[in-house]
RNA sequence: GUGAGCGUAGCUCAAUUGGUCAGAGCACUGGACUGUGGCUCCAGUGGUUGGGGGUUCAAGUCCCCUCGCUCACCCCA
């Protein structure tokens, strides 16, 4: 066990960042009723081809980001880059369709890529991941979006920017991506490198690009909403009015484009102003037709993933609170062994009854559990010497103000139950 | 995959031009206060200075390699 440490870009979360991100588990599932979605567990693995398919061969998760193995019998197995391809799976799967439609459905987890590890992005992270599955309607990609900014709102962050466009369909997509090379090819020569090896294979991605040359360039590139076809043109404009009529702050971005192949129409990202270079704190859209190239039928849905690794660096870098950290209400202190079994005794039934209680378990002496009781913050600590054993009672003191005061032994928990209780509210 | 910066006790960091430089604070354990925490004081545990090689009388301190971390490109949550 010598210099074995977590592999590249994994790291733990340890118990003073764990309840923060419990607390928001708490909030999200809470939002997650508000607005109708049944949470669902998903395998961390799948076969391989439900990403190559669903999010595309030649995207970048799948090209080189995918941790991809085969097991002992010779299966093709990847661990999810992320949640969608498995959620449309499932939906598919269970026959969800024949259920009240649109399925919505929520999942939290932890997602797998094989990347450069830097601020806000690691090999596995954690995504708060909602999908509504077998609805066009727009206002299912409204309420979608609306959900994940109520998530940013209960949990107070602020300095967020809401991006949103509209990648058009198989239908209309070309006829831009066409206009798009059209525009792009008389300045072909100014792109930088990388946008011009995109120029073939994937021209909007140049739109995204963040060198200085080719923002300006594309900076006078045709508008997409230009060029939607009537049902694309139609659903955006349904959206547009839908986020208005509920008051949600967000910016049309004609340089949103998305890296997985999938997206239809509705495209949406929540930028952090506190990150670092990795600042999407959230990004989704409709996927009208992932069903259909995992081999399903046609099966419109729309959904989003948040980061949560990024939600907790923002809240922190923000400043805000997580809620109240969970710690030992009461601790139990022996002032001698001839008191060690009634105080185990008592440290039993606390924690029967629900009373946060510890105790210290290596005979350590009674102002080291003093100072222990401290450290843990303890509410309360339940004196028990042989001299209380034998009166039949214990001696409570109030850590917080120092005062001490002795309890009938048989009266101590419904006591301290009263306490942990108030202590609660 | 590419580039830059960095790697000294659990944590945060010291160590003049390579020469008692392997230290401090915090944390932890114990004690001063033999039945009482948060303050103070004292002591102790803890490092082959990421690993390997080289230069030198002498290397955390210079050179090379390697591993790792961090940030950025790329891409995204």
């Amino acid at each position: 066990m010598e210099n074995i440490k977590a592999p590249r870009g994994v790291r733990d979360i340890l118990p003073d960042e764990s309840w923060k991100w419990a607390s928001i588990f708490d909030v999200t599932r809470k939002i997650a009723e508000d607005f109708g979605y049944r949470e669902v567990h998903l395998p961390i693995f799948e076969q391989t081809e439900l990403f190559s398919r669903g999010i595309g061969e030649t995207t970048d998760v799948v090209e080189k980001e995918m941790y991809t193995f085969s097991d002992r019998s010779g299966r093709s197995l990847t661990l999810r880059p992320e949640a969608t391809a498995s959620m449309v799976r499932a939906y598919l799967e269970h026959g969800m369709a024949s259920g009240p439609q649109p399925s919505k459905l929520w999942c939290a987890g932890p997602m797998m890529r094989y990347e450069r590890p830097q601020k806000g992005r690691y090999r596995q992270f954690w995504q708060l991941d909602f999908e509504a599955i077998g609805s066009s309607s727009p206002l299912v990609d409204v309420e979608v979006i609306a959900l994940s900014l109520e998530i940013f709102r209960r949990l107070g962050l602020s300095n967020l920017e809401v991006l949103v466009n509209s990648v058009g369909c198989p239908v209309c997509r070309p006829v831009y991506r066409s206009a798009l090379q059209a525009y792009l090819g008389g300045h072909f020569e100014s792109l930088c490198p990388t946008c011009q090896g995109r120029y073939d294979r994937n021209p909007l991605r140049i739109l995204d690009c963040k060198v200085p040359t080719c923002r300006s360039i594309t900076d006078g590139a045709p508008d997409v909403r230009d060029h939607l076809c009537e049902e694309c043109r139609v659903h955006f404009d349904e959206v547009l009015k839908g986020l208005a009529l509920i008051g949600a702050k967000f910016r049309i971005d004609k340089r949103l484009v998305r890296g997985l192949d999938y997206y239809t129409k509705t495209a949406y990202e929540v930028l952090s102003g506190d990150l670092g270079a990795q600042n999407a704190v959230c990004g989704g859209g409709r996927y009208d037709n992932l069903a259909e190239a995992i081999g399903g039928p046609h099966t419109p849905g729309v959904g989003f993933a948040a980061g949560l690794d990024r939600i907790v660096l923002t809240m922190e870098q923000q400043g805000l609170g997580f809620g109240k950290e969970p710690s030992i209400f009461a601790t139990v202190v022996i002032a001698d062994e001839g008191a060690r079994d009634e105080g185990l005794r008592l440290l039993y039934e606390l924690r029967k009854a629900g009373v946060p209680t510890d105790m210290d378990a290596s005979g350590k002496g009674m102002k080291a559990q003093m100072k222990a009781a401290g450290a843990a913050k303890a509410a309360y600590v339940c004196l028990l010497g042989s001299s209380e054993v034998v009166k039949g009672v214990v001696a409570l003191k109030e850590m917080s103000t120092g005062t001490q005061a002795e309890i009938e032994r048989d009266r101590i928990v419904a006591e301290l139950v009263l306490k942990a209780g108030a202590a609660r509210c």
